[in-house]
RNA sequence: GCGCUCGUAGCUCAGCUGGAUAGAGCAUCAGACUUCGAAUCUGAGGGUCGGGAGUUCGAAUCUCUCCGAGCGCGCCA
């Protein structure tokens, strides 16, 4: 598959020189070799690349470990990648891999440029991703914006890897929350028409950022809805109001460069000329997976006003969750778990079997209901993964900022976007498992040290870009286009062959595999961190050239191992532009 | 009480879904700039991977059980 990947060549390798000792009678056809894996050592000393084929085939095989690595070992010794076999330890096959084989790896790395590390593991199947889905009833937080970065970096890697996406955004604009929204607005509507109204009062949004809505209530209907009753104003506010703070939604994600294909209204499901909801409920019902029932109170904090009722019901317990759980409100109108299944519905009705959703931590507890409801509703054929995004913790020089959420004061996404720029937000969203509490500490940001990685990553990326400037003025006659594949396959990377150029190389190589494995990992930190280290690595072969002038890039007399070298620093920036560009974040040419 | 997530160096965190002697950054200490950009790099010290048991050739990783932190626990979304 990926011909990128120099693991899985070797991996092949070592699938044929198992075929070569059954046709031999020492492994019996058809062992199984799916555990076989192939991966670089995490000591240096243990070689290049190693493989577990032996310890793994052991058992099975009825020989001793090493007895069969000692066998498999012979016969990769034949092959024309590898240098060097070793048999150690408990019975791993180490491998110290020809030079010419790491070079082929850059090479590769260079002639694909954008394309290097793309792969099709994902077949075309269409995944997708619902993140975001906040609430419209104000401009995004820092709080948002983990999810939404995290979702959409998450959607580039599953694009790059093979799968067809689609970016998805549930409008929650249905519900007691946008009944709010409306009547905090039209408070700001009549503010508008210039009537005083005094505090906010409880209960209701009262930041800023719904005077506009209420200017442009007052333009549009001028005082004529004063008078209505306001079950006649309400829809109409409620959707001014909701369209007005979606546009603002989008335009606080376009500040992150997050676009989605698909916005769904959770109001469409039942308002259209058939009711999704209902209709999906039935059909659970018919399935018998929907009765009506009993549940026990909870064990936990008492309930005040609990009342033993019949209900309609859920049986999430018969799909893995610990109790069934309730469709309707006491007044008959649905949960907002029993929307959830009918939207998510319209995505198994749309074609989708990998669906993917980033919710806030607080979620946690609602995970196993709405993988239930996905398992009845495609007969356990589709998979939902919930991605579940930890809190950010917002810092400055290490002080928490403080918010006020009563009183409307939160720090919004712009605040922090306009602040530090949107690569550093982007990186420093990314550069953290999702599932861990995230410090964003706004000081440290802006720092440009090691300390922070955004900078330490982009300036790797800028001084290969130096590199390559200088290079043009040391030898003018370079042809101008000579960082392209083309001229740069020309050269001789043959000449690369000191341990840090080696190591480098190996790094270059080992990405599509990280790539690989973040995507089906859904993991998209990953890639960060491996970016961080090679950059890591970059710089230090760089200042290697201070104290050993033949290690440096340019060499002024010789233009030969100049080019080749700068074969190298090319793979190194098209890979870390490659990896900046799935997590959204600039590449810059340089740092001034 | 139950469920989910987490617990790794003084601090902040990785650890490639089970691999060999557990790694980075910060902080501390000692070094490298008439430089292809020192906004960088090199080295040193620092660990019972929360505790215990199990699974197997092999466990930070999987299972169980304690301890500790966060989140959630009909009719909020």
């Amino acid at each position: 598959m990926a011909a990128d990947d120099i693991f899985a060549q070797l991996l092949d390798r070592v699938f044929a020189a198992n075929e070569k000792l059954i046709a031999a009678g020492v492994l019996p056809a058809g062992i199984d070799q799916s555990r076989i894996s192939i991966e670089p050592p995490r000591d240096a000393a243990h070689g290049e690349m190693a493989t577990n084929a032996a310890m793994v085939l052991a058992k099975e095989a009825g020989k001793k470990p090493r007895e069969l690595a000692d066998a498999i070992a012979q016969q990769l010794r034949a092959d024309d990648l590898i240098d060097k076999v070793d048999v150690a330890g408990p019975g791993f096959i180490n491998l110290v891999l020809k030079p010419a084989a790491w070079i082929d790896a850059l090479r590769t790395a260079v002639r694909r440029g954008a394309h290097y590390g793309r792969s099709d593991i994902g077949k075309s199947e269409p995944v997708n991703v619902e993140y975001v889905s906040a609430n419209p009833t104000g401009p995004m937080h820092v709080g948002h914006c983990r999810g939404a970065v995290f979702g959409d970096a998450l959607a580039s890697l599953l694009d790059f890897t093979g799968f067809k996406v689609t970016r998805e955004y549930y409008i929650n604009d249905a519900g007691a929350q946008v009944d709010v929204l409306a009547r905090s607005a039209f408070l700001r509507y009549r503010e508008a028409l210039g009537e005083p109204i005094g505090d906010i009062p409880e209960g209701l949004y009262p930041g800023d950022y719904l005077k506009p809505v209420g200017a442009a209530l007052a333009a549009e209907y001028g005082d004529k809805l004063k008078a209505q009753p306001e079950a006649d104003w309400l829809p109409l506010v409620r959707a001014k109001a909701i369209d007005m703070m979606m546009a603002a939604i989008r335009d606080d994600l376009a500040a992150l460069n997050i676009t989605f294909d698909v916005f769904f209204s959770e109001r469409s499901l039942n308002t259209g000329e058939i009711d999704r909801v209902a209709e999906t409920i039935a059909w659970l019902r018919q399935r018998g997976d929907v009765y009506e029932g009993r549940l026990p109170p909870p064990k936990g904090a008492p309930i005040e006003d609990w009342e033993d009722r019949e209900q309609t019901l859920f049986r999430s317990t018969a799909f893995g969750d610990d109790i069934d759980r309730a469709l309707k409100k006491s007044d008959g109108s649905y949960t907002y778990f029993a929307a959830d299944i009918a939207y998510h519905r319209s995505k198994l009705e749309r074609g989708f079997r990998t669906l993917i959703d980033i919710w806030g931590a607080d979620h946690g507890g609602y995970i196993k209901r709405m993988q239930a409801a996905v398992a009845a509703l495609s007969d356990r054929k589709a998979v939902l993964d919930v991605k579940v995004v930890q809190l950010v913790k917002l810092l400055r020089a290490g002080e928490p900022v403080k918010m006020s959420k009563r009183a409307g004061e939160f720090v919004t996404l712009r605040e922090v976007v306009d602040e530090v720029g949107r690569d550093a937000v982007r990186f420093m969203m990314l550069f953290r498992k999702n599932d861990a509490v995230l410090d964003f500490d706004l000081a440290k940001v802006l720092e440009q040290s090691r300390d922070n990685p955004v900078f330490y990553v982009q300036y790797g990326h800028a001084r290969a870009q130096s590199v390559f400037r200088n290079a043009r003025a040391v030898f003018p006659d370079l042809p101008a286009d000579f960082t392209s594949p083309r001229v740069l396959s020309a050269a001789n990377p043959e000449q690369l062959s000191d341990p840090a150029e080696l190591s480098l190389m190996r790094r270059i190589a080992l990405y599509p595999r990280i790539v690989e494995a973040s995507s089906i990992a859904h993991e998209p930190h990953r890639i960060a961190f491996y970016l961080y280290e090679l950059a890591s690595e970059f710089h230090a072969l760089w200042t290697l050239g201070n104290a050993s002038p033949h290690l440096r890039f340019i060499i002024q007399d010789d233009r030969q191992l100049t080019e080749a070298r700068l074969v190298l620093v090319q793979g190194v920036a098209t890979v870390l532009a490659s990896g900046l560009k799935l997590l959204g974040v600039e590449a810059p040419n340089e740092m001034r």
